[in-house]
DNA sequence: ATGCTGCCTTGACGTAGATCAAGCAGCCAA
DNA sequence: TTGGCTGCTTGATCTACGTCAAGGCAGCAT
């Protein structure tokens, strides 16, 4: 399917999304900024984008021209390899900001997908740069958006380089829970939005590995799973399989 | 060590950069800027700093000031785990920019470390942010910068949840080569500046494991080694290796 | 209900790469 | 020259995780 029938299929609405009343501008691109400053961000963001499940609000190669803040909704990075699997490079979850990897070469260069219905605020780039241009505070927190994707990219690299599988899997989940917490839902109690198979494939491992990782943390009391609720029953637990450093 | 006593161990000296007359800015941040516009970068680059193999021109912890772009010498971002392994994120050559990941906190994430002698320009991050906020031109190409860090940190990760060792291996030797080119260097000869074990924590293998596969590589006509020597036989035997995908 | 489909679980077995161990080569200092 | 040190290679063995296979369960359409 083309980029063009994709931005089709997509139901669009135009509104004032207003960042200024929005519950999750402590999260997202408006942090740390003056009242002021957020009016302008207002003009700045004037769309937003239902996606449903299963659509992409953008793909591979399409032209680049907007960053997407999830309003609500969970949503995947992924790639489609050639031999037709999709390895995914990311969740993102309501207050994230997805698409900074199209800025480097006007292309996307990984599909953004949702895992459930969900809205996006659409942020035309060349307009961010436009205002970011005007008020320094903004261009200053787009500097630290970024800083912190690139930072989260390299815990991942860590992780897939020198953990083993039970340790990604509970550094998977903590981190999971930390970001619940911060969106002020429980830290202990949550509904996976994608598959065994979407876990392993982040987590380079093998959906029956991942199933039976959990199986086994559930034997151990640390978890309680029944397909995909969560539930954390020891924080300390799955912290101190971390702690036993790795062997590869 | 502190970051103190560190940077007083580091031989700092006083001159004009002048990226206007830099052999990289074809690489570097002044790429695609204007005569005039790379003149106002002239008068944010001031200072250079040599380091030694070993040396670290920062450390992760430490309070983030400036970026750094190599204007020589071979780097490694890195993290000390708690048990004392040095986990690799990252290898870096002349006219790429480090440091970026210490934008979002305030502080470095990772050591960057010269893995031979060589030269950096001190980037001060709040002048590069007041020159970029008068320059639209070098506030995009920043962006840029930083996204193709997003870009190739998630090429990795990729690398590291997809590929077997050999793949791992060959993508790591291409991914060199195509830099190497990009500088003027010879795509088929070069010499490793890291040692096996660095190349393995960065791809995720032991150390025995990449020595391994560098010879098996040489029985099979793909290259040639001696010791840090490498010497590409078959650029196309190494691509047909990535394009056997991945059984993991 | 009934069957279908997608997703998950669990067992038996295989293997890529880790671990352990020994020895070698290049390099510097004495 | 000798010795010590660091980094590399290579072999033998072990093991974590992948692979293959057989159900099972929840949700949806009929």
């Amino acid at each position: 399917m083309s980029s063009q029938a994709a931005l089709k299929a997509i139901n669009l609405h135009q509104l004032k999304s207003a960042c200024s009343s929005c519950s999750l501008r402590e999260l997202c691109l408006p942090m740390g900024l003056s009242e002021d400053e957020i009016g302008q961000l207002d003009t700045l963001v004037y769309t937003r984008k239902r996606v449903r499940r299963g659509e992409n609000i953008y793909r591979a190669g399409d032209e680049f021209q907007s960053l997407y803040a999830i309003r609500s909704g969970f949503f995947k990075s992924n790639v489609i390899l050639e031999d037709g699997r999709d390895q995914v490079t990311g969740f993102h979850m309501p207050g994230e900001i997805m698409g900074m990897d199209g800025i480097s070469t006007d292309r996307h260069a990984c599909n953004g997908t949702a895992l459930e219905d969900g809205e996006v605020c659409v942020i035309p780039f060349a307009r961010l740069e436009d205002v970011a241009h005007q008020v320094r505070t903004l261009q200053h927190q787009f500097h630290k958006v970024m800083s912190r994707e690139i930072v989260r990219d390299q815990g991942v690299m860590m992780l897939l380089g020198s953990m083993r599988a039970e340790e990604r899997l509970a550094a998977f989940l903590l981190n999971l829970s930390q970001r619940f917490v911060a969106r002020g839902y429980s830290p202990s109690e949550f509904h996976l939005r994608m598959t065994r198979e979407e876990i392993g494939s982040y987590l380079g491992l093998k959906l029956e590995t991942v199933s039976r990782i959990f199986s086994k943390f559930q034997e151990d009391g640390l978890i309680s799973v029944q397909q995909k609720h969560i539930r954390i029953l020891s924080v300390e637990g799955l912290e101190a399989l971390l702690g036993n450093q790795a062997h590869r």
